[in-house]
Order: C-alpha cells, then sequence, then structure tokens
DNA sequence: GCATCGATTCAAAATAAATTGAACCTTGCG
DNA sequence: CGCAAGGTTCAATTTATTTTGAATCGATGC
C-alpha cells in the first residue's frame, strides 16, 4: 500500500453518520419525482424541487447537477420552470456572480404556478375549441343539430366550471 | 368512363349536409384528446369518450376503431379504461353478441373514476413512502434531524391536505 | 366436439417526451 | 476591446409511452 496514494481513505466516524441525511434527501427527491411525473411535469423539475426542499442552505447550478447527477442543460430548464411557478427563489449574493436557488416551502405559490402556467392555458384553448364548433351547428340537418347542441352545451358546462373551480382550489389547499 | 364502376359516385344533395355533423364529431374527439393528454391519459382514450359522447347511437368496438382510425386492440384497451372509470356503459343486446357502448354524459363519474383509480393510489404511494421516511430521523445528527423533521412533516400535510381535498373536488364539480 | 365470431393480450414497432452536451450568448472585469 | 465564467439553447440521443396486430382466449351455436 503505497503511503502517498492522493485517494481519500474513508473517515469511519466522520462519513457513516452523513449517510441517513443522504438517504433522507434522496427520499425526498423521489417522492417529488413522483408528484411531478403525476401531473405531468418532468422527472427532474420534481427532482430538483425535492433536493432544494430538503437543503437547509441555498445551492447553486452546478451543487444541483452534481447531486443528482443530471446535466447543465436540464438543471437550466427545471430550474426556470420552477422560477416560472414560483415556487423557488433565485439570489445573487453581493460580489458574486453564480445565482443560487432555495425552494419556498409553501404549497400555494406551487399549485398557483402549476394551474396558472400549464393547466389554465391549456383549458381555455379547449374552451375555444368548442366555441368554434358552434358555428357549426347552422349547417348540420335540425334533428342532428338539436342532439349536437346540449352535448356541446354540456362539454362547455364542464370548462366553465373547472375554469372557476381552479382558483377556488387553490385557496382552499394554498393555507399550507 | 366505365358505365359498370363499382364507386360510389358523390350524391351531391345527399352527402354534402353530413360534412359538418362529421366536422362536429371531429371538434369533439379532438377537444377530449387534449383533456385527457392533459391529465395524463393516452389520447386515444380521450378520442374514444369524445366520440361516443357525440354519438347518438351506442357503437361497437369495429365502430369506434373505424371511425378514429385506430386498431381495435387500442380500443379494447381504451375501452376498458373508460369504464374502470365507470365513464362508459357496455350492454349487448340481446340475441346479439357483439357489445355496444354509450357514454356517461355526467362529468362526475369520469372524475371520480379518474381520481379512484388514478391519482389517489399514487398519492397513497407517496405517502407511504414519506412515512418511510421518518425512521431515518432518529439515525441523523440531532441539527440536521430538526431541520429534516418540519421539511418531512410539510410534505406530509400536503398529501393529506390533497387526500382529503380530492374527494371535496368531485363534489363540487360533480353536480354536472 | 369443433368451428366461428367477438374480444383480449402482449411483444414488437412506432411515436412522443425528456435529457444530454457542445455551441453559443451575456455579463463583468482587467 | 478581449477574455472568462456562468448560463442558456437546441439538435441529437436516449428513454418512456402508446399503438399495432398477430396469436390467443372464451363463449356460442351447430
Amino acid at each position: 500500500m503505497p503511503p502517498t496514494t492522493n485517494s481519500v481513505p474513508p473517515a469511519p466516524d466522520a462519513t457513516i453518520p452523513a449517510a441517513p441525511t443522504v438517504q433522507f434527501t434522496d427520499g425526498l427527491v423521489d417522492v417529488f419525482s413522483d408528484l411531478a411525473d403525476l401531473f405531468g411535469n418532468p422527472r427532474s423539475v420534481g427532482a430538483i424541487y425535492g433536493l432544494l426542499f430538503s437543503s437547509i442552505d441555498t445551492l447553486t447550478m452546478d451543487d444541483i447537477a452534481n447531486r443528482l447527477d443530471i446535466s447543465k442543460g436540464s438543471v437550466s430548464q427545471g430550474l426556470r420552470t420552477l422560477e416560472e411557478f414560483g415556487a423557488i427563489e433565485r439570489q445573487i449574493p453581493d460580489g458574486e456572480r453564480t445565482a443560487r436557488y432555495r425552494a419556498k416551502h409553501q404549497l400555494k405559490p406551487l399549485l398557483a404556478g402549476f394551474v396558472r402556467q400549464r393547466l389554465l392555458p391549456r383549458l381555455e384553448a379547449s374552451s375555444a375549441r368548442l366555441l368554434g364548433l358552434e358555428a357549426l351547428l347552422e349547417e348540420m340537418p335540425a334533428d342532428q343539430a338539436r342532439e349536437a347542441a346540449w352535448r356541446l352545451e354540456r362539454a362547455v358546462q364542464w370548462h366553465d366550471k373547472a375554469r372557476t373551480f381552479l382558483p377556488l382550489a387553490r385557496k382552499i389547499l394554498g393555507a399550507g
């Protein structure tokens, strides 16, 4: 065994106690990855949020990429998404050049941002499409038009209900 | 032009009026495909529901596969999903062998089925995972454990809130 | 029994989505 | 300026999901 090796030998007393903390973070990262996936977001977005959520200190892009073992590109995109949602905060300490990130630990911003950025736009696109179908009713034979009309109305009602419901949901859930 | 051709020549007066009705159905199929996708289901599931939703008559598997131009396999799977959600009804008329399907035109069964079949199981899996992390707290250094504990509690609270909220949402939305 | 029709299954193919990483901006500083 | 560090973009790749369709199942009637 060469005495001049560069490798860092395991320092039993110092490093072993860290393992549960690492596992804990990994667990939260996994849970948030699953949640992101459940709601139609890339798992990496959830992973980044989970890591920030579990971190005491603020983290840089490189910290995140290294810890999660994903590319800087993914981290950049994921952080952008989370910032658009309003789920995290960016800060650049005075005199430094690299940005540091922290998670907001409330549910409300995350939820509200997700609803605003992802859900509502698509719901509204569907609503608009439905309204466009109304014009067809006049061109249809009368008997078919009658049947079509109430189906269309039903679908429009759903959309309206969903659109008015989402802000309400934010309020009910948002207290956490 | 051979007078004995088999091809069906367009009968202007009879077929042209049908076009708007076809367009109408296509429109609903598209909208429901988008909604299915928005909620993490295959587009074909939405397309099938949209077609049934817009149809006056009940349809068979073959009707659906032909009209949407998708394989019987996809239709079989999509119909199963929709039946599990409770969004459609299957019936086999007396003396016939092929099943016929109709959409339930209420939002409630569709929503409730989706929540029960897709959302809750995954939320509960996450909750269980979080509880498993509690055991790690005891093995962590005290200062880290304190920080970890309230983060974990926060995440658990979200899950609990979401789980109790979903049935409520069903009630509020379900009236349509 | 056995032949047929309707329906389901699931491995393979096609398609869609996420991730990578190298090229490219942008900013701050000498 | 010109350089370098930090960050972003996006075409190419990898990975995940959906769809297909041939094989199979199961029920019905002969």
